[in-house]
DNA sequence: GTAGGTTAGTTGCTGATGCAACTATATCAC
DNA sequence: GTGATATAGTTGCATCAGCAACTAACCTAC
C-alpha cells in the first residue's frame, strides 16, 4: 500500500509495469536484430514500410507517419531519407498543400516488404501470441485501448 | 485467419500487438521527459539508482545492472560513467573477482534518487495502474510472466 | 493584400546505444 | 602448472534519435 513516504511499486503493481518495460525491450530487441539480420530493415524502416503498403497509392504524409510511428518529425525525415536513398519509397509533393510531402513505396520497398513480412510476423507470433490465449489476448487489447484513450489528458503543467 | 500468403495481424492480435509498441513509446515518452525536465535524470539513470539504491551496500556487479536493465554491457559501461561524472554513483573493485567491479550509490545519488521517486511514481500509477482495475493488473503480470518465462528459448539458428 | 501567427518539413547539433575489438583476469583440460 | 577458452568490463566507431532553429507555405483578420 503505497503511501507518499513508500512510494514503491509492489506485487502486482510491479511486475505489471517492469514487465511491460522488460518484455518489450527483449521482444524489440530481438525483433529488430532478426529484420536488421535477414532483411537488413530496421524496424523503424520496417514500420514506415509497412504503413505505406498498406497506404493509398499517393502515399502518406511526413507527418501522419511520424504520429503512427510516434517518432519525431526529424527523426521521420532521417528514416525515410535512408529508405529513399536505397530506392525504397520516393516522396512527391503534395498538390493541395505545397509545404508537405507524401512518402510513397517504391516497387523495391514493395518487394523488400513483402519479402520481410512473413518472417517478421511468424516471430513476432511465436514470440508474443502463440505464448498467449485468447482471453489474454482480448485483455491486452482492452488495456491499451484503456491506457490510450486518456492520451491527450497530459500532465499538469 | 492468417496464412502463409497472408500474414497480416488483425482484429485482437493486432490490437493487443500494436498496442504494446504504442502505450510504451508515449508512456517512455512522457515519462522520460518528465524526469528529464524535473530532476535531471534519464530513465536509464534513474533505473539504474533504482536498482543501487535497492542492492546490499557492497553495490551491484556491472553484468548484474547491465541484465536487469536490458542494456548491453557498453551502454551500462557508460550509464554508470555519466552517473560517476555526476557523483551519484562510485565503482569499487571487486575483491573475489579482479575482472569486475561493483557500483555503489552515493549519498548525492540516493538523495537525487529519493527526490526524483516520489514524482515519477506518481506519474507512472497516474498514467498507467490508475487507468486499470485489480483484474487488469493481474492479468498483465501474468501475461508478462508467461512471455519472459521461455526468454532463453531463442529463434533457431 | 498584408501582417501575424501557425504548420510541414528539414537541418545542425548533441547525446545515447550497440557491435566489434581489445585488455585483463578467471577457469577448465590435461 | 600450462595452454586454450571464456568472461568482465571498457573503448572506438558508426548509427540513430530528439530538440531547437530554420525555411517555406498556409490561414486568418482586418
Amino acid at each position: 500500500m503505497p503511501t507518499a513516504s513508500n512510494p514503491r511499486l509492489e506485487g502486482r503493481d510491479l511486475a505489471a509495469w517492469k514487465g511491460m518495460l522488460r518484455v518489450h525491450r527483449e521482444l524489440i530487441g530481438a525483433l529488430g536484430a532478426g529484420l536488421e539480420r535477414d532483411y537488413d530493415l530496421s524496424l523503424g524502416e520496417y514500420e514506415v514500410l509497412l504503413n505505406l503498403a498498406d497506404a493509398p497509392p499517393d502515399g502518406l504524409r511526413m507527418s501522419e507517419i511520424a504520429a503512427e510511428l510516434v517518432v519525431s518529425r526529424s527523426g521521420l525525415t532521417r528514416l525515410v531519407d535512408r529508405l529513399a536513398d536505397r530506392g525504397f519509397v520516393t516522396r512527391a509533393r503534395c498538390p493541395s498543400d505545397a509545404r508537405g510531402y507524401f512518402a510513397q513505396i517504391t516497387a523495391a520497398g514493395a518487394e523488400r516488404f513483402a519479402a520481410a513480412r512473413g518472417a517478421h510476423l511468424a516471430e513476432v507470433r511465436r514470440r508474443f501470441h502463440s505464448q498467449l490465449d485468447a482471453g489474454e489476448l482480448d485483455s491486452l487489447a482492452r488495456i491499451w485501448d484503456r491506457l490510450l484513450a486518456p492520451a491527450v489528458a497530459k500532465s499538469p503543467k
